[in-house]
Formats: structure tokens, C-alpha cells, sequence
DNA sequence: AAAATTTGTGCAATCGTTCCCAAGAAGCCG
DNA sequence: CGGCTTCTTGGGAACGATTGCACAAATTTT
């Protein structure tokens, strides 16, 4: 058993009472110098650590966040969690990752778990299964402080961050269309999700702007985001079937594009002359693809910091908080 | 601020005692079934979590194991992480995971928090700096459960999973000589990490086998395995420049195998006509890029699997225990 | 009906830490 | 030398949950 020293080794050992060494490491006015040496000194040789659980205990609360992301091998995710990190430590606290895969129990059972265990605040990004936020907004109600990043709901109130998927899937789809595509398709994630919601309006909005009748057939979305590598090859396939095939596709998620790019190559489908693709995506790997793809890169690290500096200033601010920002910040369309 | 409801609250509002509504949510028997159907519905009323911090300053023990890798982002790691939370979701542990971003300075850091956090156990996987497990052996003795996995240090006696690299990096070898390659040469990791010193053995052992004298330039180290895109760009730069050029090959790492690709890209150097690549990655990519790599696949699931499985079996052993398995699980060769 | 047993509940200590309050020692002034 | 701060230090109550022990009430036994 692993029993690390506590406050009260250090009194026996030293002869003194618990709340003098208390006092003493915490550097306190009224402890003289001679006595903090003697304790200093005695817990740097035992390596004393005071115990977090019985601060948490006792400060109500962990110095740590909580992270709800759907997969750590996402890209977006992984640079987002970069990003939570970096700033997170720097201002001492911990942080806790869970992963959704893409699924509402999950989500609804990290996110107890992560409240339970008495976490300060949480950075949640919804899984694509997620319609019913009741389990989250049961905890912002009770004052659980609280930042969405990426995919955010639009029914409870507090600070927001996302990318501009709006502007991102208007660029992407622009893009198609200038490289002489008329034939525009969208392959996108669950209908709910807000990026899903803000980047069909994007491919929306481009096709109309160069007076293009958007076409209901073109537009096929996967309830789990691709996480289910059969979801996007029948998506796929589906659009290949159509008696007017598609001659681009614009592509709302990181997951999608792989996939996507994985069902056109095993079908021999030829990139770009076939079809062409442009997709939302993290990955940096993409310009060693044999297929090329544009690809619309979120500010992925930006954003966890951003998001993790709002969730900070939520949980130590004195006051209740009754101003929430909703911040977009812009993405980058890669070409090629 | 985030209140949760406590047993006194429960106590107070159905004027019991905390004692008799502990009891009742434990269903104790010596509490009467009417005041636990009482206490029960209330409790669920209301919500009612027992605080975690409580528990495990009373327990002495914390339902959480803490795990240290080098970046979510690698492929190896995210699958094992899946691997990692499959059995300890199962059996109600919590992971913590922790990033060392191949520092052994934040390794230190990550590993003394987890300690003093009381997670239950470790799973380990040394960073590419780590040379000095002073740290790691220091808790090890004071009984600190701990299973390493991946990167494993030869001085800290416990539990161990690994792929079998030795026979993944003689298979990979032995499958460039096999398509006639002679010069063949060895892009690896810091010299002083377990999967380096393995790899390099299975290599020099492939290139004995069929009579291929080792030529000591064509081994390159790459002391923070590839993290920093430089350091892969100087090792292969300085293979490409010698006057004896390599006509081959044998990548010992995902981030390197990617970086090595990266590099050979922009020198437009072409794969395989002028060099074949074979490496070490787990990446599900690798059959959409433009050049071939073979690659040896270790099974990350798996271990992650099994090494939570040797953990929890440590950390709930009565009796302490003396007997360490050494488990090697083989790996997979995908020629392309 | 008195004694013994069972049943249901509460008190209080514990885990490691902090912090309010009190108290002892030392120094200083008159 | 008594009375006064000032400086250190210790005692003890929290924080939330569990649990051995005690004790009352209800039930059974003699």
C-alpha cells in the first residue's frame, strides 16, 4: 500500500502540532523563522505533498477541469486538448479528459462522473448523438461553471467558442465551384449538431450565391459522424448511385473526409477528376494523401485555450457571471 | 457556485440522522424498509452523489488510475488509451490521462501529481528524454502499483506489456531486403528507450541473417523521436547526403515514419523507386498516401487492454505481490 | 409481568487539511 | 515587579462519508 506522509508525520516527527507545520508550509506571518526552516526542511526531505483530496474537501473544490470531447484521435480534439492544457497548468489546475465516442450515455455518464467528482468547471463539446442537453443544463443550473467549444448547444446560456463553420464550409464549397464544379454535394454529420446546422448553411449560402439550385438528394448526413466506417461508405455510395452524380463533395468533419476519401479510393473513384473533395479537417497529414483535398482547418489550438481562459475566469470570478460571450473565430481553407 | 447535495442535507430534510441515511443508501440490513424506501427516494429526488474527495480521504484510495503517455495525438497512444478505459470503465476505475510531450521534465511533473492526486496505480509509457526512472522507482517502492507498457525501464521491477519489436523490426527489414534492397538504413528514437534498443536489435539481426554488413552511418537517432519536424528533416538530410546512399529504409516510430515522409515529400525524392520505406505506425491512414510504406502495426488495443488488466490486478491484490509477468504481444507487418 | 432478545436509530471517531480562538512565553513600560 | 502588548504555538471544529458502539423501543421468552 502506497501511504504518502501527512501533515501529522510531520508534527510526531518534529514534535509540534499539526496546525504550527500547517501553518508554517503555507509560509504564514506568525510561525517563526527557525520553526518553518526545521519544517521546511524535514518535508522536503520526506517529500511531503499535502493530500488533494482533503483540500478538495475542504476548499470545495479540485483545482481541476473537466474535459467531455467524442475521440482523443481526432485531430481537432487532440490540438483543442493542446490547448486546454497549456493554459490549464499554467494557472494550476489539473485537467480531466473523457471521450464520448460519439455516444449520449457516454456523454451523460462523463459528465456525472466529471460533476461528482467535484471537478470546478467543464469544457464539453457535444457528442454527435447528443439532441437532449437536460443532463448538462441540470448542472448549469445548479452553478456548475461551464464553456462549449466547437459543438455547442443553443439552449443553454454561457461562454461559447466555435469555429466559423459557416464561413469555413461557404469558403470550401466557393472554392469547389471557381475550380469549375457545379455538381456540389454535402456529406455532413447528425442533422442536430450545431456545426453540422452552421456548415450546411455555409455550402448553402455559396451555392446560392453563384446560382446553384441546391439539390436535396446531394445532401447526406451520418448520425455518427462517421465514426462507423460503414455510415459514410453507404453515404457515399448513395451519392455515386445517383442518376445525376455529383461532381464535387464538400465534407463538414475530419472523420467524414477520411472516410470519404477511404471508400472513393477502394472503389477506384479517381480524386479530383471524378470528383472532387474539400473537407473540414485537422489532420496534417492530408498533403501526403496520393488524392488531393482542399481542407478547412479549425483553429483547433486557439480555441482550447480560449475556451479553457473563459472556463477559468467563470470559476474564479466572485461574482456571478451574467455576460456570456459566443466567440467565432475564423478557419483556414488549405488548397489543393 | 456548484453545491451538490450532501447526506446531512438528506438528513435534515427527513429528520434522520447521516448514519441511518448512509446505512439506508447502503441497504444495510439493520435499516427498516420503509425509512430506506424514504431515504432512497429523496436521494434520487434530489440527485444525490456521494462526494468523491470524502471517499477517498476515507478509503484511502481514489477509483482512479492515472496514465502517462507521450501525446494523445499518436496514433499508438489514442488506441491504447480506447484499450485503457474499455477495462477500466468495466471494472469502475476512472483514467486520468497525462501528456509528457516526450519531457522528461514534464514526465516528473505528471507522475508526482498523479501520486499526490492518490490515484490507485500507474500505467507508463517513458518519454522519449527519460533516460533516469529515479522518480518512477521512488514510488514503486513506497508501493505505488505500477505497470509499464510501450517504453519500459529495465530497473523498475513490475509488470510489463510490449510489442514485440524486435520481430516487428526484423520483419520489416527483412521485407526491404526481400524486395532488394541492400543498403538499408535505420531512423529510430532516443538511444536509451526500450523500444529503440529492440527495434535496432531486430534490424541489425535481418540485415545478419542475409549477410549485410551494418554500416554504423545509416543508423540515425532522433532524441525526441520525431517531435520536433528539424530533427526528423537533419537525420534524413544527413542519410540522403551521404555518398553512399541508402536505398531503403527501416522507420522505428509513427511520428518519425510520418516526419520521414513529410521530408522525402518536399526533397521530391521518389518512394520507393529511390528509397523504400518500411516503418513503425499505427496510423489508419497509410493506404490513402501517395507513397508506399510498409508498416508494422503493434496492437495498441490490446495492450492498453491488458496492461489496465495486470493494474488493477496489482492494485487489488491482498497480499502484495512478488511475481512479474513480462508479456510480449507480437505485431503485424502490412506490406504496401 | 419481568427479563431477554431483537430491531432500528444516533453518537462519535476517523481520514488530512485549514483556520478561528485561546493560551503560554517573552519582552516592554511604568 | 505587576500589567501590557507582541510573538508563537496548540487545541479543536469543520469539510462528507463510513462504521463500531451504545441505547432506546419493540418484540419475544420465561
Amino acid at each position: 500500500m502506497f501511504e504518502p506522509p501527512t501533515l501529522k508525520d510531520i508534527a510526531n516527527a518534529l514534535g509540534l502540532s499539526t496546525s504550527t507545520v500547517s501553518r508554517a508550509l503555507r509560509d504564514t506571518y506568525e510561525i517563526s523563522a527557525k520553526t518553518k526552516k526545521l519544517v521546511f526542511d524535514y518535508a522536503e526531505k520526506i517529500n511531503y505533498q499535502p493530500n488533494p483530496n482533503a483540500l478538495s474537501l475542504k476548499e470545495r473544490r479540485s483545482k481541476s477541469i473537466g474535459v467531455v470531447v467524442s475521440e482523443v484521435a481526432n485531430h481537432y480534439f487532440s490540438q483543442a486538448i493542446n490547448g486546454i492544457e497549456s493554459i490549464a497548468y499554467d494557472k494550476g489546475y489539473h485537467v480531466i479528459i473523457t471521450q464520448t465516442h460519439e455516444s449520449y450515455d457516454r456523454e451523460k455518464i462523463n459528465v456525472q462522473h466529471l460533476a461528482s467528482r467535484s471537478v470546478d468547471g467543464l469544457l464539453v463539446s457535444l457528442s454527435a448523438e447528443t439532441a437532449d442537453t437536460a443532463h448538462l443544463k441540470y448542472l448549469h443550473e445548479r452553478g456548475m461553471p461551464m464553456v462549449f467549444f466547437d459543438r455547442i448547444p443553443n439552449d443553454i446560456h454561457t461562454h461559447k467558442i466555435t469555429a466559423n463553420n459557416e464561413q469555413g464550409a461557404f469558403n470550401a464549397t466557393t472554392h469547389l465551384i471557381q475550380s469549375g464544379r457545379r455538381k456540389i454535394a454535402h456529406l455532413t454529420s447528425s442533422d442536430h449538431l450545431s456545426i453540422s446546422i452552421e456548415r450546411l448553411r455555409g455550402y448553402t449560402e455559396a451555392l446560392n450565391k453563384h446560382d446553384i439550385k441546391l439539390n436535396p438528394d446531394y445532401i447526406k448526413h451520418c448520425p455518427h459522424g462517421g465514426m462507423f466506417p460503414e455510415e459514410t461508405e453507404q453515404a457515399v455510395l448513395e451519392l455515386l448511385n445517383l442518376k445525376d452524380k455529383p461532381d464535387a463533395i464538400c465534407i463538414a468533419g475530419d472523420r467524414l473526409s477520411i472516410g470519404c476519401l477511404e471508400v472513393l479510393k477502394k472503389l477506384n473513384v479517381k480524386v479530383p477528376k471524378q470528383i472532387a473533395l474539400a473537407g473540414f479537417s485537422n489532420s496534417d497529414v492530408l498533403n501526403l494523401f496520393e488524392y488531393p483535398i482542399s481542407s478547412v482547418r479549425q483553429p483547433a489550438f486557439e480555441m482550447g485555450e480560449t475556451a479553457t481562459e473563459m472556463l477559468l475566469q467563470l470559476i474564479e470570478s466572485k461574482y456571478p457571471v451574467t455576460e456570456f460571450h459566443n466567440k467565432v473565430i475564423d478557419t483556414q481553407l488549405f488548397v489543393r
